[in-house]
DNA sequence: TAGATTGTTAATCGATTAACAATC
DNA sequence: TAGATTGTTAATCGATTAACAATC
């Protein structure tokens, strides 16, 4: 039953460490580029302008150990975050919404990793079903329901506009989606086991607003 | 020198608070169009899932006054918080990278308020100029140069590819530019008081994945 | 008045920062 | 060995939750 390998209750990771370490990998990889073999955590603090106790504590939840003195093998701490996210992974995931949100971000995973693979967008508007964008289908939103079940996807992506969204989210619980990425502001009424990450546009606009009305100091 | 009306010192509004209150002003538009004048804060908190007092709290923060016993006036409670949020000025932005995300965002804020209005958008790429957006006109990037003197816009937000994220970010600034909301993970180097606000996709994507893969009991 | 809810103050919880020992 | 950096443990900081008094 139990899990080996691991002889402790494993941490719980905090959530801003989950949120940061997509951001250490994007900058590794750039540094990898660079054809720099070891790095610090010290070194990367500076570039990503944070603290470097905080970067060593972040990376440790992954499972790497650095060297003492010398820092990380970039190779190594890239491979050691993309296993912990998931991103080596193909996490498939469907998309209902083909809108201009939906469209960006199919578009945006042919160059940038998501850490997900969306493999179908879904819309009801004739216009938009039979299109491809990046790379990606848009079909008929009918056929979610067969296609989720043959293809046992567990990932949803809800871009449609907000009177939409409960509705969709349902049929996708109904198809067997276990978590639901939720660009809709709306407040989605789900079973508990449910996971949804909802990310909401307008939150990070009150923040710049905020910030910038209300300067530090 | 002191602003009036204000003898303490302003609370620094922490910034969980701040991200949560469009998720009230949205959740409170839907509720006025169903004609509710008072609401409580026990109510909010259980059509959003959250903890009342979190609610009370937050609410406090904008500078409304509740009835103990009653609640909040709907209207009222609107109107603090758009007041608060800024969202009630026009709060004037540039966008550049007119690309699926900018696109996305520039129709995105015909049906959505965002708290800002995106005025311009701005691209190099002969293709995209010349079009509208959501009502939004695609210009020459060299444009934005005398526009922001002109109109005196101080929000830019960016959504190009990566590789071109920084120096446009430094364009921004030259024009004046004071607050920067980044959609590239680039890390932009910029000075001390221009305020800059990333939004990365994959952030919630790790969130959402991590949370899929590691269930809580 | 009684009941419900606000608003404030205290307690808890969790993340960040600091300190320092271990180690390459 | 000396210097730099990791990794762990403790201290601080800030946000959330709980408790309770004030009030409509």
């Amino acid at each position: 039953m139990a899990v080996s390998g691991k002889n402790k209750v494993q941490a719980q990771v905090p959530e801003p460490t989950l949120k940061r370490l997509p951001g250490y990998l994007y900058f590794l990889e750039r540094t990898r580029e660079e054809g720099i073999i070891n790095i610090s955590a010290p070194a990367i603090a500076k570039s990503l302008k944070c603290d470097s106790t905080q970067v060593v504590k972040d990376l440790a939840y992954t499972g790497i150990k650095g060297k003492p003195g010398v820092g990380y093998n970039t190779y190594e701490l890239i491979h050691s975050l993309e296993i912990f996210l998931g991103f080596n992974r193909i996490n498939e995931a469907f998309l209902v919404g083909a809108g201009n949100l939906g469209s960006a971000l199919m578009a945006y995973q042919e160059h940038q990793s998501l850490g997900l693979k969306i493999i179908a967008g879904f819309d009801i508007d004739e216009n938009k079903i039979g299109k491809t964008i990046g790379g990606i289908h848009v079909l008929e939103y009918n056929k979610m329901f067969s296609l989720a079940e043959r293809l046992n996807v567990k990932i949803g992506i809800i871009t449609t506009p907000d009177h939409a969204a409960q509705e969709v989210a349902e049929d996708m619980v109904n198809c067997g989606i276990k978590g639901i990425w939720n660009f809709s502001p709306a407040n989605l009424n789900l079973p508990e086991e449910i996971i949804v990450q909802r990310t909401s546009m307008s939150s990070y606009a009150a923040v710049l607003l905020h910030r910038l009305q209300n300067p530090t100091t």
